[in-house]
DNA sequence: AGCACGCCGACT
DNA sequence: GTCGGCGTGCTC
């Protein structure tokens, strides 16, 4: 075997294995392709991360071969491994899931269990078996071969409870098994195509050929004329006929697939197939827009960003902090522009596509056809053509949710994090990056430039501009573009809306029980007498926060969470109603009277969206209230269609939840009211005071985005603390002050990092007793080890305890910022061996 | 002795 | 992740 190759194989639950790489697939067999591989029985997928000669120890023991490549398609490139490998090291996630992240959608496979009758299962006597084993035989005897996921959705009983039965009837002889590939999930989506076959100079000859058929011939016709009309218009005909989509033929000729096969068994005409890309754009149609003059301070940051980009000596990251409606977006769009020329693609996330559309038109209509678009509600075939055009560069722009940091883009030169702070660029499942730190790190790796963009910047990011080498880019006042009498764009200073604070307490030792303030009710009539529009914003949907019995404290809550259950309207019957859990979804009764005391005076407290439109509507009955929470968006385009009635004046009054506070352009708003500012508030987690402040100015920024005179009213029981005193000022840096002295003091980041460690299980008493075991394991090592400033908070159960049924704990190990680098953190969880059970959140977001 | 169950380590 | 080996502890 002296001309073997050996492949290194990243594979699933960590597995890093060799195997040979038979001669045929020499070629092909390179670092970064996905391929197929046997393991034990099974045939996986993994992908290739080294190839090396052979080595003497390598013969110790058979290597067992490469069986396939899979998708050619799917090869990462050797900046993909660098990105995928520092993933899978700073969040302590097995290296093929991070590799997985950066493969085409969809190709990811496993093979399956597929079961089948023997000729003994069908003959044999069905009543002598035990009755599950009865019936998948009897299934599998009527239906073929099954697989194991199809057999499961068909049969009831258990995952394990099949599986025995299945073992049981394979080892009496009456079923077959075999792994079977699923088929694949996608493809390139292709069209037929008919195309004129016959040569210019023998049109007329063709046609005499079709005296008798007179529908073969019009269909002919139609297709000379359309190219004739074409070779006109551009002044001369290059010879090539026109390649139509068969069912562009059908529609205007009315013709039929029989008459086409039968033309081109002719010669006359030539049927074929191409490939089609899926659009998620499509039907959007959004004109081509003409960039507005920048103002002073947009041309400083555009100029240094655009300095930077041309160097490329390496990567340099720039916070652009700009308050609301500063025109953060025409700098972005200004400097892909740039990028393009340059000949780079761009990369542009954005937090939540739904709610960014808006966003993402402007882009389309600046860039027409040069975008990809990247995120979880493309259905996997679009996915797999956006993807695609990146790759192959046909796409110089993607934009996209977290996910899309690991698009496809050889020529990347440029990404852009709108709205850095936003919690949704934490993934929460498998490996648990944070999109705009991965961002960062790609931007390393590509030499790339990165402007991080808010007008609240995350604690972390901000601290990184004074001491971490960002730059730091500020716009500091609104952009009020406006058409002047001369017809031309004028950029005029705006000023940011005056905030007033509104202590409830007093409004309550004033007689108001009215979930409205006094100054909150005036400022709605008068803004309704201006026909202008209001936007109410409470964090909280449904009708009440929860139901309690007045007599003994009784709560209802959820069965199988720790929530209280929040009580609900019908939306289509407005007079019912029904209590429904915000962690699992559960739907259940209002009770009438109270179920431990039996008390009649059982009813809810606090308010929710639905109470808030009730009000409104009950204290102002001719305003047209629209309601924009998780409940009341319907649909793919729900979104969308709540914006669009709202935009074009169709509602006076916008109630919503944080939906409306993020990055949203309604231009008309007058007033904002904050119905409680100090939710989320006291909540047990070291980010609310960021949290609270970021939602509130950014709730602000909805108010006076192109006329001054708007005003914002933020309700608060805390009319003391200094996230909302900031907010109120819309001053970040008095808000970053505080912050950043509280952080300093408990060793929080930016001053330390954070390792959560969560274990689930259907008992709190397991939780318990493993939480308080790994935990006094790592007080040991913590203490051998001789690390000093390392401390561990914790074990305690988890702020939302229970959930769907499963009780949660957690630990958070905090380590200080100089030592904390992610090679000693993955060091120090090696230590404590392999945590089963357990989930590990490097760098947690919230910690509840 | 015979068997169920759960833990642990290997998988190339 | 999944499988098989092996030890523990319970039942016949």
């Amino acid at each position: 075997m002296p001309n073997d190759t050996i492949a290194e194989v990243a594979l699933r639950a960590s597995l890093l294995l060799s195997y040979r790489v038979p001669e045929r697939l020499h070629r092909l067999a390179r670092v970064g392709q996905l391929v197929w591989v046997p393991l034990r029985r099974e045939r996986v997928q993994g992908v290739i991360v080294a190839v090396r000669p052979p080595q003497p120890h390598d013969s110790r023991h058979e290597l067992r071969e490469v069986l396939d490549l899979a998708d050619p398609e799917a090869t990462i490139p050797s900046s993909g491994l660098q990105l995928a490998s520092w993933v899978a090291q700073t969040y302590r996630a097995p290296l093929y899931d991070a590799l997985e992240l950066l493969l085409p959608p969809g190709v990811g496979q496993e093979a399956e269990a597929h079961y089948r009758a023997t000729a003994a299962g069908i003959q044999a006597t069905l009543g002598d078996l035990p009755p599950r084993e009865r019936a998948i035989l009897y299934y599998l005897r009527t239906h073929g071969t099954q697989s194991e996921r199809d057999l499961r959705a068909v049969l009831r009983g258990s995952d394990s409870d099949l599986r025995d039965a299945y073992i049981a009837l394979v080892e009496r002889g009456l079923l077959t098994r075999d792994m079977m590939l699923s088929a694949p999930r996608v493809r390139p989506r292709t069209e037929r195509t008919v195309r004129l076959a016959i040569p210019v100079e023998e049109v007329d000859t063709a046609l005499t050929t079709l005296a008798r058929a007179p529908k073969q011939a019009q269909v002919i016709h139609w297709m000379l004329e359309q190219d004739l009309a074409r070779a006109n218009m551009e002044e001369g005909f290059d010879g090539a006929w026109t390649t139509w989509p068969v069912d562009a033929i059908y529609t205007a000729t009315g013709t039929t697939a029989t008459l086409l096969r039968q033309l081109e068994e002719r010669d006359l005409l030539k049927i074929g197939q191409r490939e089609v890309r899926r659009d998620p754009l499509a039907g959007d149609g959004v004109p081509p827009d003409v960039p507005p003059p920048l103002t002073p301070a947009q041309q400083r940051a555009y100029t240094a960003l655009v300095t930077a980009l041309e160097e490329r000596q390496a990567a340099d990251v720039f916070l652009l902090h700009g308050v609301t409606g500063s025109g953060k977006t025409e700098i972005y769009l200004r400097v892909i522009a740039r990028a393009m020329r340059l000949g780079r693609q761009a990369l542009v996330l954005v937090p939540e596509i739904a709610l960014t559309a808006q966003l993402v038109r402007r882009f389309a209509a600046r860039f027409p056809g040069k975008i990809a678009v990247l995120h979880s509600g493309l259905g996997i075939g679009e996915r797999y053509d956006e993807w695609r055009r990146l790759r192959r560069g046909e796409a110089r722009l993607a934009i996209g949710s977290r996910s899309a940091v690991f698009a496809p883009l050889p020529d990347l030169g440029l990404i852009v994090v709108d709205e850095e702070h936003e919690p949704t660029y934490k993934h929460d499942a498998g490996p648990r990056y944070h999109a705009r730190d991965v961002a960062i790190q790609l931007a390393h790796i590509t030499k790339s430039v990165v402007i991080l963009g808010s007008a609240t910047p995350s604690v972390e990011t901000y601290q990184a501009t004074r001491t971490g080498g960002y730059h730091l880019l500020e716009l500091d006042e609104r952009v009020g573009g406006s058409l002047g009498p001369d017809g031309l764009h004028h950029s005029v200073a705006l000023p940011l809306p005056p905030v007033r604070l509104v202590d409830m307490r007093q409004e309550l030792q004033n007689g108001n029980r009215s979930i409205f303030s006094h100054a909150l009710q005036l400022a709605l009539t008068s803004t309704l007498e201006r026909k202008e529009q209001s936007i109410l914003f409470l964090n909280r949907r449904g009708a009440a926060s929860f139901v309690m019995c007045r007599d003994c404290g009784y709560v209802a809550g959820c069965g199988s969470c720790s929530n209280p259950l929040t009580l609900h309207y019908d939306d289509q019957s407005p007079t019912s109603s029904s209590l429904i859990c915000h962690a699992c979804g559960r739907r259940e009764a209002v009770p009438r009277i109270c179920p431990h005391c039996l008390s009649p005076r059982i009813k809810d407290f606090g308010v929710g969206t639905q109470r808030v439109v009730e009000e409104v509507q009950h204290l102002f009955p001719q305003a047209r209230v629209l309601r924009w929470d998780r409940d009341s968006v319907r649909g793919k385009h729900g979104h969308s269609q709540m914006l669009d009635t709202f935009l074009q004046g169709q509602a006076d009054v916008l109630v919503g939840t944080q939906m409306i506070a993020k990055g949203l352009d309604l231009p008309l708003v007058a007033l904002v009211g904050v119905i409680a500012a100090d939710t989320g508030l006291h909540m047990p987690d070291f980010r609310s005071g960021e949290r609270t402040f970021q939602l509130l100015t950014q709730v602000a920024g909805r108010a006076g985005r192109r006329s001054a005179g708007a005003q914002v009213i933020f309700q608060t029981y805390s009319p003391d603390h200094y996230a909302l005193l900031a907010a109120q000022e819309h001053d970040y840096r008095v808000f970053f002050r505080q912050e950043i002295a509280y952080r300093r003091e408990l060793g929080y980041p930016p001053f330390g990092r954070l390792v959560r460690l969560i274990y689930t299980a259907s008992k709190p008493s397991i939780c318990k007793r493993e939480a308080t075991a790994v935990a006094s394991k790592i007080e040991e090592l913590i203490e051998e080890r001789d690390l000093s400033g390392w401390s561990l908070i914790g074990p305690a159960p988890a702020f939302f305890q229970r959930s769907r049924g499963q009780w949660r704990w957690h630990l958070i190990l905090r380590i200080p910022m100089p030592q904390a680098e992610s090679s000693s953190i993955a060091g120090f969880l090696d230590l404590l061996g392999p945590l089963h059970g357990w989930t590990v959140d490097v760098d947690p977001v919230q910690v509840l």
